[in-house]
DNA sequence: ACTTGGCACTCCGCTGCCGAGACTGCTAGG
DNA sequence: CCTAGCAGTCTCGGCAGCGGAGTGCCAAGT
């Protein structure tokens, strides 16, 4: 058995330096040429020292041990999931982002007087260009970010819009109807009320009783209350499940698309943005990357994606994510240093431009 | 030559009756099944009262006519982008929009309480299941419809944010950023100036120099006469070529979109929204519904589609568009019932909640 | 003059077959 | 424990053969 004495030391998550090194190879392999890595490639390709014979016989052991899978018989070797993962976790050198698409990311995130849905956008789409993938983005978890302002504009005796502003920008806009009459210095006097007692506060920690005791301070009605109630909500929610998405079209570079029922399923799934958000919900609060692989996903059509999440943040608070979902081929270190370095300059980007 | 006595009378755009029936029947046939359609296909599913010996001279004389291609010998015809021409303007009968799909267009217009961008975009995505197509509609420009308010919110000595109100809603939201201090009081008067001046005016028709007439009587700087034609400017004009797209995955169901090269293409188009938008910006002012076939969209890789393109109004002025992409093999007169019926209810549903 | 049945012809697409090539697993020897 | 060599397995591209679908044309009928 492989357990045996394990040949060598172990400072690879069990494997021996050999096979740990065959197995990155392979998958580097694997990854820049789509193809199934057979045993003469390697040796000729990568000065290991040993034949071919003998990296055949590793290569059987590590198939033994899952970490990879032969298409068929007398064809080369392709990694597993937990090829990829040992990969992942152990094996690759982690990249720097390249000074080039460094710059291109602070390019595109200079630029201080965009709304926030137009950054959260933009850098979506400069992310799919970039990864050569398709990128998403979740619109920010507004509810760590404080209160600023609210504005209530008279449109008529029973209708006006409600303005909400928080630290991290305008957030929020609702139109509303009355069932009775307001005058527009009702609506002023309101919106200085609130924004007197609710200043500077967590958005999340505001409640419904405050709110009344202004609206009823004035002797306005519940009507109007529950309007303002509803704009604030809105800009706490931010409609979370509403991902930004782009470069769909990236995926069809790589050969596995060529499937069109693969094609059809991601198509729709990215549609749907709800599961997009559902997929990487979870990676919001961890600290590191998340990198999910093929059945990690937990979907049974995405079996051969992957994907690569990031939180970005508003000071010291998660508040949303980005994420690469590419081929489960797709070249890890790279993309985790893109998304890493895009998150952390939108983050400062976001932080940055708050309104103090 | 056929154009020499015609045969009989000619009601039909210069076929004769019959050719324009068979004509219409392949168009119709082939819109069905995707294959090429053949003489005895015809004479076997549709009563036409001759064999098919003569349905094939027939379809021969279309051919020479341009209306029909054969794809190989010894294949079915195929309509060509003449064909489909002919068929759309004279031969197919318009359909009325089926009572069931009215009913969910309704519906998914009905609630009052929506933003804007919300209502495009949730039309957007029922027009793509609906006509099982890619759906696209332009956002509104609005530099037709009227000024409300203005609302200056100040957050900081130098910072604020302008909020501009139209007839159609809330359209512009801009934050900006002065070199010198203002007061909150002076925001405030600014804005109940600035409403006195231009309540009710045509957006396009306020220039400048009302803007800085009222900066100047407060004695504000040029820079906040700035912000606020930056925030008016962008109420006018709501970058029009961003386009709300939905249903992408819809079109490879079709067999014709199998080739992969195609649907990139298709993809990427959707994805750089310019060029989506310049494809049907002429049929902005058009009447009737505009049906752009294959080589008539002017663009190589795009031979192979049809748009359907309906505009929408606020009042009577046409503002934005609403198209369905799809094969050039689309069932024409149902997606045209469907845009039409769908821009008529979006229309009704804009001008109705107009904000009096 | 138009229609129609019949027939020869064309072209497509499917199937089965063959050979070349790519790798592997195994064995025997260093 | 490594390696050279070899037999075995599987894929893939190309090719020939064949059946089917559909046309074009001709000659006869109305």
């Amino acid at each position: 058995m492989s357990s045996g004495s394990d040949g060598g030391d172990a400072p690879k998550g069990g494997l021996d330096k050999r096979k740990a090194y065959i197995l990155a190879t392979v998958v580097y392999e694997y990854i820049a040429t789509a193809e199934p890595v057979a045993s003469q490639a390697l040796t000729q390709k990568y000065s290991l020292g040993v034949s071919s014979a003998t990296v055949r016989n590793e290569m059987a052991e590590l198939e033994a041990g899952g970490y990879l899978v032969q298409p068929h018989t007398s064809a080369g070797r392709v990694p597993s999931d937990a090829g990829y993962r040992m990969y992942v976790d152990q094996l690759m050198h982690p990249e720097q982002l390249a000074s080039d698409d460094r710059k291109r990311i602070r390019d595109e995130l200079r630029d201080a007087s965009r709304e926030l849905d137009d950054i959260i956008e933009g850098t979506t789409r400069l992310l799919g260009r970039l990864s050569k993938n398709l990128a998403f983005v979740t619109k920010p978890v507004n509810d760590t970010t404080t209160f600023k302002h609210i504005q209530l504009i008279w449109l008529g005796a029973r209708t006006g819009v409600a303005i909400v502003v928080t630290s991290i920008g305008v957030s929020a806009q609702s139109v509303f109807e009355l069932s009775s009459d307001v005058s527009p210095d009702d609506l002023t006097r309101l919106s200085n009320a609130l924004n007197a007692r609710m200043g500077n506060r967590a958005l999340r920690d505001i409640g419904e009783h405050e709110v009344a005791a202004a609206t009823q301070e004035l002797g306005l009605s519940d009507d109007v209350k529950n309007a303002v109630m509803a704009a604030l909500r809105s800009a706490a929610s931010q409609d979370v499940s509403n991902v930004s998405a782009s470069g769909a079209q990236n995926l069809l570079d790589q050969p596995e698309f060529h499937d069109l029922r693969k094609l059809r399923s991601i198509l729709r799934i990215v549609e749907e943005q709800k599961t997009l958000y559902d997929l990487v919900a979870d990676s919001m609060n961890r600290e590191a990357p998340a990198v999910k692989i093929g059945h990690e996903l937990g979907v049974e059509e995405m079996t051969d994606f992957s994907i690569v999440t990031v939180p970005y943040r508003f000071g010291q608070h998660a508040i949303g994510m980005l994420s690469i979902l590419g081929s489960r081929r797709m070249p890890y270190a790279r993309l985790v240093a893109l998304a890493s370095g895009t998150a952390e300059t939108l983050s400062q980007r976001l932080t940055d431009v708050e309104i103090k």
